[in-house]
DNA sequence: AAATATTATGTTAGCGTTAACATAATAATA
DNA sequence: TATTATTATGTTAACGCTAACATAATATTT
């Protein structure tokens, strides 16, 4: 392999100090408009670029952001993805490259994170997160951000989340303000915040416009097609006018066993999805004609608001602790008036 | 953050000089056993782990291994996920960490790459490879693979690839000797390789055991699942007796459109996929409650395989330039013998 | 013009590790 | 026991960069 020139050699070529180059390639301290020419050209001929090793070494911050993704089955990947995606953008945007640790299933990466000195900061994301990893972190006083709002054991991360109350609220809200009451809600669960958290914008919205709230119409956690398939088999039976269902994959169950019973989106029923599998969603609204109305979380954003808290985190900056983001509601063609 | 010990201090707290420590701690050169205790016993009182900045530094090779992924839309995240979690492990297995680059649409890496002594070699992957890439890390001669197999310029690349001929060449005598010889084709492409290389495998098989090559059974190239829908629908009117389909997405189309015509899964048509979607395949067989019988490609052998061959060159071993990976068929219920 | 401020450049040491060589201690051989 | 091989340890100088300080060259003020 070709060999890669340094600055000293780039200072040789140009006739100046090391110091001076560095200077250049920083863009920092006083340099003067003919000295920097010569270093650029010198830069330019041999071809150089800065050994990041060496300056992390020197610096002792490698302007490495790590993402630790706990990947799981039910979460389709490509939900996480597009945050990542995000990460990158708002990483890059401040400097930043990103190291992503990853797709090693129940593995604790905390050590090498704080010890190799790879990185100089760290966003946790996943739904199992490894207690030892935010532990660790934590009594290091390694600086860690959390994606997903959550307390473990004690500890009060430094957290992102997107605002699930906030997004069924007024997805349900506008439900309401079509007239509709009677509203269906799959995907209640005790466990997953999220899933609990649109449940309780579901009832909050309920409540804000005294609409009395039926169990009957509320049906457990569900992740696949056939759950979503057999929930909506038993909504139906309530005859609801409407229904919000948490997960892509149980959507497409969902609105399956609307056709199957003879019922038409939106004139017989409206329905609301999630659209954690952007793509996914796409090829469904694409087969069944249709554009289903979804809450959208804005991933990207997410992403790269969870790189700039991180970020601000590791460099000192003061950092608010909790950081909301706003829900998309996409009002598309599968909510209609009563 | 809590300060982490370093070498030196190691060496003090042990009473030995610096470099027995870096023996022990790479486990290289002759240390008593005496001298190893007491080392190890101060490397654990001062919780002390390794700068792999400073080793990289020092030793001129950071041992990460670089993957880029070029993303599109139409290859399911999860197919690269599955890889990336095996390049993961293969890497691991030979002492190197993986650093990602990804996400980034129609971005050029390979400057970084070959410049910031941050990787010791790279791992293309993806369908839309930026040429400036390959063009730059083969001009400098940086250790370089391929995942799936191509040409690029006259460029003849390390590469790895699933073996689609023969995968497909397989499937396609399994039907033959259930008897079928009507067997359609979804997915032709004369751009994307893999579909390409199916075909090509489809016709081999035909022309192995004679039977006559029907054009009007082969279907164009079909991402979606309404392409797959629509597809399947023409097929049926040549009244076939199986059907072979590149990608999860068109077999589910397909079979939708098997389903309205009113036929039985595998009484009246045999179904072979691809499970480049595995979490979606098993979804859907759930939901269908049928086993499709699937030609899988092994992603996480791949991705290790990808990975001992990058990390085989750039250690300047001699490595083979081509390496097939078989794919396996995984014979459920959706094939019946005629 | 002298004194001061400002800008431009240079020098040196150190970041934490390992490579390369040097030396000391022990074991094996003559 | 002296001589040689082997094993165990140490010393020093890189790796390529930047921080911190020092100095030189200008520009600005009095």
């Amino acid at each position: 392999m070709t060999r890669s020139s340094n600055l000293i050699e780039v200072a040789k070529a140009a006739g100046v100090s090391n110091m001076t180059v560095s200077r250049v390639i920083n863009n920092s301290g006083n340099v003067s408009e003919k000295t920097r020419q010569k270093v650029l050209k010198a830069i330019k001929e041999l071809n150089y670029q800065p050994n990041l090793i060496a300056r992390s070494l020197a610096r002792k911050k490698t302007n490495i952001l790590g993402l630790v993704v706990y990947t799981e089955k039910g979460v389709h990947p490509a939900f996480y993805n597009e945050i990542i995606n995000g990460v990158q953008k708002g990483a890059s945007e401040l400097g930043y490259d990103l190291l992503v640790f990853a797709n090693r299933e129940d593995q604790s990466y905390s050590d090498r994170i704080t010890h190799s000195s790879f990185v100089d900061g760290v966003i946790f994301m996943g739904v199992k997160i490894n207690q030892h990893d935010i532990r660790n972190v934590h009594e290091k006083g390694f600086p860690y951000v959390f994606i997903g709002k959550r307390e473990i054991e004690g500890i009060q991360p430094y957290f992102i989340s997107p605002d699930y109350v906030k997004g069924t609220r007024m997805a349900t809200e506008h439900l309401i303000e079509l007239g509709h009451t009677k509203i269906g809600f799959i995907g209640q669960s005790r466990i997953i915040e999220p899933d609990y958290d649109k449940l309780l914008g579901y009832q909050e919205a309920l409540f804000k416009h005294h609409v009395v709230y039926n169990p009957q119409l509320v049906f457990e956690e569900s992740q696949t097609q056939l759950d979503g398939y057999n929930a909506m088999k038993e909504l139906l039976k309530q005859k609801p006018t409407a229904v919000i269902i948490n997960n892509t994959y149980a959507t497409i169950g969902a609105t399956t066993a609307i056709k199957e019973a003879g019922l038409q989106i939106p004139e017989d029923i409206s329905v609301i999805g999630f659209d954690d599998n952007q793509e996914l969603n796409e090829q469904f609204n694409d087969f069944i004609g249709l554009e289903l109305s979804t809450i959208r979380i804005p991933k990207v954003e997410l992403g790269k608001e969870a790189a700039k808290m991180a970020i601000s985190l590791l460099e000192g900056n003061e950092t608010p602790k909790a950081n909301f983001i706003d829900l998309h509601f996409m009002k598309n063609s599968s909510c209609k008036k009563l």
